[in-house]
DNA sequence: AATGAATGAGCGTTCATTCAT
DNA sequence: CATGAATGAACGCTCATTCAT
């Protein structure tokens, strides 16, 4: 069920996604939504059919966004050495994650309106799970990694944290030195990132020279 | 303000951190959690003043249960070695996170409900830090922890990681080897245990012998 | 249907009046009542029957209290001459609707809600027309006054201007010369009863000497 | 903030002074409303904002339209002697109260909820006063009247009267000859209005020949 | 292709009243 | 005799959606 977008569909998605990621699906009207994008509220319905159906092109709009995207990011670390690409990999969930944060905050807490479409976002967790073990048995077999940890587990742990401190913006601020709003966000990118860092490689025994 | 509950309440409150958890804030209706618990629509109402109060009131509850449980639990590792209390902090943490799940759920999801109460929440975290902290200091002074992670970084790792198997049940039980409805859960929650435990060892320099 | 009513029963109705005549009867919860009269919410219903049945007795209270109270008036004024009759009738009735004010304000206002009720209020009313009329020929047969108006008409431009006077409290104010809150009810009070005197005594064609 | 109103709007006004007239701002719902005016229960919302701000553009409006009517009717006396000015006035008041005793029905009884708006009808009743005392002291220079009573007192009874008898249907018929139904009300009025045009004359010592 | 008016269902809450004690 | 818990109906209002244009 692939679609293509209009500029102004385009535009709808955009502000529903920032809305609902921030309020909730139901805690964002409609109208709410019509009235930010400066459009008539029997829009959404005309153009998706209804709220429940534009929740669905949402998601698929933005997952197909990001599997092209990461393509191409695969492409650009496909010569490395493992231990190369393992960090790249970190370092581009992560700056995926905060850089649509807004996506990412409503497909966990959203997707429940829409069951049927998680077998996309599963799919494409597993992409990584494929590519995570790819690395790491490349990584053990030329012997810069020592241990094989699970890459469903490693995969995990750089999600899970980083949205964690995404979500809990106000614990993570605590421990990130410079507090000013603008840099904040990329202050807790960098800490979470060097924390990922560590975690991983140390997991799989990588010994630096 | 602390609250003392009656049987009745608490019956509500469980029933609605559950449909909450679910369908989150604005998708349950308190008729939904009325017909479930069996009572009068009014019943909310009366017995929490609304159901904003309510959400309130279900914070409280169990955060200050979560807070008491945690009391006892720091009691009981009190005297062992770091390495130990290290292990039982992170398997506490994990099997809390899975045994309270619906809480957990929705205090991430619907704290904008409770904007003013997020602060015990913080302070909750807090402690598990300053737990932490102790625990890494006096197991790299004793010597069998070789490095010194931040321990807010290791907060996040756990908790990150757990929540988020807890949340992507249908990705993770890829990789569960029983998937018996049943089981499954403890199997989830032993496999995350293990990878947390290997890789804040790993963090740590653990040197096992 | 007379009944007889203890302390506590009265100390309800009083309030009930109160709250009433200011709020409305819809306007006024049964809680409102209950709250202010520091009693139970199901003593209304429990004492009365209902809230209707409730206006009812507080309406039959007042009208027979009210009865009793213009008889014995009636009695003191027995003896005098018509145009003293008729001055004291004016004041009296002047100075029972201040007094009653808030009992005066429902009846008009909340009568909708016992309309078999209204026959009572009726008789009273022509209570007063007969006495104004026996007035009224006495003071023509003896001559002091000229004419024979009409005592319904009589009737009605008392009651109607005081009651007036008294709902429109923030225009009539602007024309008595006291606005001090205490003494501003006395001094329109007085200001309505002259222009009441004025009004019928000339309509009477009274000639004083 | 003066608005203008859709034909269906001004229908729905009609309605809603009605019945709030009849039973009350609380006694009335808004489903009664809607009800009666053959519209969808949310229309209300839809097209006032809200029931209360309904009653506020519902008073607004029939003020506005009674200003404009009295202000025709003050340049079709404009000419006149005092005497056939006093007369005018006296049948103008009455005839609007009959005319709109909906709207004066609530405005006495329902005003609590538009408090502010309350200025506007004090307005509206000084043009009356300072126009009352226009003619009398007119009057009294020409000769044609002999006392000079206060206009607010003169203005009091006029409405007072009218008000009394519009309320207490079914004390004045007992005196109206003709208590058809369809013909009472006329008669009522006209009653009224000869008792008004005694009355104040009486108290102008107006001196016909 | 797009709009604004209008709809019916459902929302959280309050109501007068009843019930068990 | 009196209470406080509990009820079902109704409240004003907002929702996503549809309709007529």
């Amino acid at each position: 069920m692939r679609k293509k977008f209009t500029e102004k569909q385009i535009h709808i998605l955009d502000i529903a996604e920032e809305l609902i990621a921030k309020k909730g699906y139901e805690g964002t009207s409609v109208r709410d939504i019509c009235s930010k994008a400066n459009i008539n509220v029997a829009m959404i319905s005309y153009y998706f059919g209804s709220k429940e159906k534009m929740m669905s092109y949402l998601y698929q709009y933005r997952v197909l966004k990001t599997r092209e995207n990461f393509s191409e990011f695969a492409d650009t670390i496909k010569e490395g050495k493992p231990e190369m690409q393992m960090k790249e990999i970190i370092k581009y969930i992560v700056s995926q994650l905060f850089k649509y944060n807004y996506f990412h905050g409503f497909v966990t807490q959203e997707l429940r309106h829409t069951e049927n479409l998680k077998d996309e976002l599963l799919d494409f967790y597993q992409l990584f799970v494929k590519k995570l073990d790819e690395v790491i048995k490349k990584g053990v077999a030329s012997g810069v990694f020592t241990f094989t940890p699970k890459p469903e587990d490693i995969l995990t742990t750089i999600i899970g944290s980083t949205l964690f401190v995404i979500r809990n913006k106000n614990f993570y601020e605590l421990y990130v030195p410079n507090k000013n709003e603008e840099t904040y966000v990329k202050e807790a990118e960098k800490k979470v990132r060097m924390n990922l860092l560590l975690s991983v490689f140390a997991i799989l025994g990588y010994a630096a020279d």
